[in-house]
DNA sequence: ATTCTTGCAAAGCCTTTGCAACTGC
DNA sequence: GCAGTTGCAAAGGCTTTGCAAGAAT
């Protein structure tokens, strides 16, 4: 899944989301299934929506229900854990602590998500806001289209077809 | 709303989609619900939802259902007379026949919508799908953020709340 | 006359929330 | 023990769909 090289920290996540949870106005606890969660996801994951979390956790046999799941995930991205990708009209999340910067390719037949990083992209994003007097937050970029192997798998039918 | 030149075209937006409708497999009609809808959108609205259409239609006197507006809106992407929008988890909806291919900046607080066009764009996601053999179907490009005006607000309460 | 379209009401899908039981601190 | 958390069930948004009545060709 992971294809750029990862941010080196200090922490792992599992302690980052526990400081984070400690230090609230109101200090919130460090439950099992907070704990299952961030292990999970920092072990096995990185492009995924709540209802396929909820369905593999529950497979490998964790207890969480799905509530705590959407909940959870919000209190991640919160403390910096994970971000939210803007996909389709669902939410989609992948990590972002100690991951890079990047954006996405989505092949609309196999729906895999390709990441890349561009040079140029902190250059534009930066005129583009200076031209605007915006003062950028984030941003989302993501392009659709076919991989190099659905790609190909529809020439060689295509060529087949021909025959 | 419009901020970029528009593109010359042969066929009003109106002509275009009852083309559309009779060149189906198994042709459509252009029904008053239809063309009310087409005409509406061209003459006033740039960046809308569903429902933003429903109610605006529904205040100026127009009959249509909100199923008719889901129904009809697809119809119009599929006729490449709108463009649907990523952004957030809803479906928005803009002007795709007549005007340029454009990105966007969004105000997180005012969520006003500041279209751009950026001379390196083409450059980049040519060289992007280059390196990863991808066939570019189409992207989404989409900055968060505080707008000038937004941020003059902030700035200026900032400064007073020193005072 | 035939076939497509509309609107209603109802269902679907994803996500959130009220509340009583429970658990970490 | 107290305050925060969980899971259930139910409700909430937004979107889609089945179907009978209505409209376009």
């Amino acid at each position: 899944m992971s294809v750029l090289p990862t941010v080196a920290v200090s922490q792992s996540p599992e302690e980052k989301f526990r400081e984070y949870l400690a230090s609230r106005p109101k200090p919130q606890r460090f439950t099992g299934q907070r704990r299952d969660m961030v292990r999970y996801i920092f072990t096995k994951h990185n492009h995924f929506d709540a209802d396929q979390l909820f369905d593999e956790m529950r497979a490998d046999g964790y207890q969480v229900s799905r509530p705590t799941i959407y909940r959870t995930l919000k209190q991640l991205v919160a403390a910096g854990l994970l971000r939210p990708l803007e996909l389709g009209t669902r939410k989609y999340y992948e990590h972002d602590y100690g991951y890079p910067q990047h954006d996405h390719l989505v092949c609309v037949q196999c729906h895999k998500m390709i990441e890349f990083q561009h040079p140029d992209m902190e250059n534009l994003l930066r005129n583009v806001c200076l031209d605007h007097q915006f003062q950028m937050q984030g941003h989302s970029f993501l392009i659709r289209g076919l991989c190099a192997e659905c790609n190909r798998a529809k020439t060689t039918k295509r060529r087949l077809d021909l025959v």
